[in-house]
DNA sequence: GATGAAACCTAACCTTT
DNA sequence: AAAGGTTAGGTTTCATC
């Protein structure tokens, strides 16, 4: 991880689809060291993925909510994973600190498709109750993900 | 947009570097009919760019912390926004439903780090109080941005 | 959807440090 | 060894039909 492999991601994270050899012009490698570092990140994990940022509007999924989730007893984190990957409105979920045992975050079509969705994460094992925060609009949105 | 455009998208948000004629084989279309359809995205701004995925450990940004933040009155969203952006470890920001004001997603080196960011959310006009949740792991994240 | 020329990817091989 | 450059082939892109 050295500032050319720094320079690549950058280059990358502005144009995912740049080809080798523009990516080389512009920190001064040719194409081909240039791959082969790209797939050594990729390899090692630092590059998780390339993906597409798509007009929000578009699968229908407008509607967003922060959940936090509370749990009878201990649970394990991988237990929580497994249990909450068979809902497939949780976009993302953590265990955190404080009083709840792990904060979601929740997207689907509408508040009725979000109604839904609570309910099988309430109906799950282990899980007592959760504190729901709907998003009304989204003030910040600086991309790094 | 149609299911195939739909299908397009789905496929390169797996793999935003994924070939024209790979996409095609897998929905029933020529290399360059895909070819037109992404063009046609990209044009109308359905695909807004193309992206990579990093390990956030990689710029130095691998604390996470999920804050709500409760404001004295009322506060107009824009104004929120305007105030919140002053603080760069603001990752995310929306209001919501519930109790309080804001919701923020905030990225930074390390607790010392979030602990300062925090300060100066608390510090900015209007700020009551705020209520954090640091990440200890993630357990899903499902890319949906 | 097909065609073909230009551009690109990729792996093997060579050079440098 | 480790990292970059060069070459050459097969593949992909992309304008045109």
């Amino acid at each position: 991880m050295d500032n050319l492999d720094h320079r690549i991601i950058d280059h990358l994270r502005r144009n995912a689809r740049a080809n080798y050899g523009d990516i080389g012009d512009d920190i001064g490698l040719s194409a081909s060291a240039v791959k082969r570092r790209v797939d050594r990140l990729v390899a090692d994990r630092v590059i998780r993925g390339f993906t597409v940022q798509v007009d929000p509007e578009v699968d229908g999924l407008g509607t967003e909510a922060y959940v936090e989730v509370f749990c009878r007893g201990t649970v394990a984190p991988g237990e929580l994973k497994r249990i909450l990957l068979n809902v497939p409105e949780v976009v993302e979920a953590s265990t955190v600190s404080g009083s709840a045992d792990a904060m979601m975050r929740l997207r689907s079509r509408d508040i009725a498709g979000l109604e839904t969705a609570l309910e099988r994460v309430r109906d799950l094992p282990h899980v007592d109750h959760t504190r729901s925060s709907i998003v009304l609009s989204k003030l910040i949105e600086r991309n790094r993900d």
